[in-house]
DNA sequence: CTGAATCCCCTTCGATACTG
DNA sequence: CAGTATCGAAGGGGATTCAG
């Protein structure tokens, strides 16, 4: 009876497989997980969205501050992708000097735990990965010609 | 009391992102997750994975008739990529011709379950998200409120 | 102070051609 | 069939400048 469980995983798995590459064989522009990985999938994005989580309500300088290595440039652009796809809200405040500030939609906190999600995973496997990548390194190599 | 709960959710949110950016103000060079995103959170990977999850067991060329879109030289780098990380086993059959067979590892198996959550998020939200960009796109813009 | 726009480097990717 | 090597095009991203 446990193999049950184990293969019910599987075909669990298989199923939310084809159900992503679904009549999506090329899968080049149609498919959510590529679209939606391409906008929060760089290198800039996460961290925005992981820090306004961790500070509610942030302005344009401290967010910068916070993800220092961040040009100024990218973290505009940044900001404009995630308030495009409604994972961030901004406010602007027409005062003198003016201040706007930017804090995490209902939608983006609820990325921010999946993100959180993937950054266990990330955590919980990156000894291994680093190991992997030793192995890779010192006999893995592409010509290595091993056994069978 | 019955706010606790919220509240806790909050709070033990708090903690992880602490926790992932923990001693790492600058966030460029030591962060698990953008490491982990940086190696799987491009465009080919996502689906390198995909396929050899619904597939198990698949050779150079299937793999890159399933991903179809996909050039030789970029399967061949995402391959690389994800062996080096353990993500991905290589057989070589030394045979005539050659047969070389890939399939995830299960250190590879388990991000796969991680990157299906995450495209049920996507796909859950995805109507959503599309409606923040038309929105975006007729208002919200940058300029609207004022002409050149 | 926020953030839009320009310039430019430099990486990345795709196409092609070539080896084992 | 499974790769590597090379080259050219495209675009990401940084520094700087300008506007409101």
């Amino acid at each position: 009876m446990e193999v049950t469980n184990a293969e019910n995983q599987k075909v669990k798995v298989l199923e939310k497989i084809e159900e992503i590459v679904a009549g999506n064989p090329l899968a080049d522009n149609c498919c959510p997980i590529k679209d939606i990985m391409g906008r929060f999938g760089d290198k800039w994005s996460v961290y925005t969205i992981l820090m306004l989580g961790r500070k509610q309500r942030l302005r344009f300088n401290e967010l910068k501050g916070l993800i220092s290595g961040i040009s100024q440039r990218m973290l505009t652009v940044t900001l404009r992708s995630l308030e495009e796809d409604g994972l961030v809200a901004r406010t602007i405040y027409t005062e003198i000097p003016p201040r706007v500030e930017y804090e995490l939609t209902e939608l983006g906190q609820s990325l921010l735990l999946k993100l959180l999600d993937l950054a266990d995973w990330a955590k919980q496997n990156s000894q291994q990965i680093m190991k992997a990548r030793k192995r890779y390194a010192s006999k893995g190599a592409p010509n290595t010609s091993s056994e069978v």
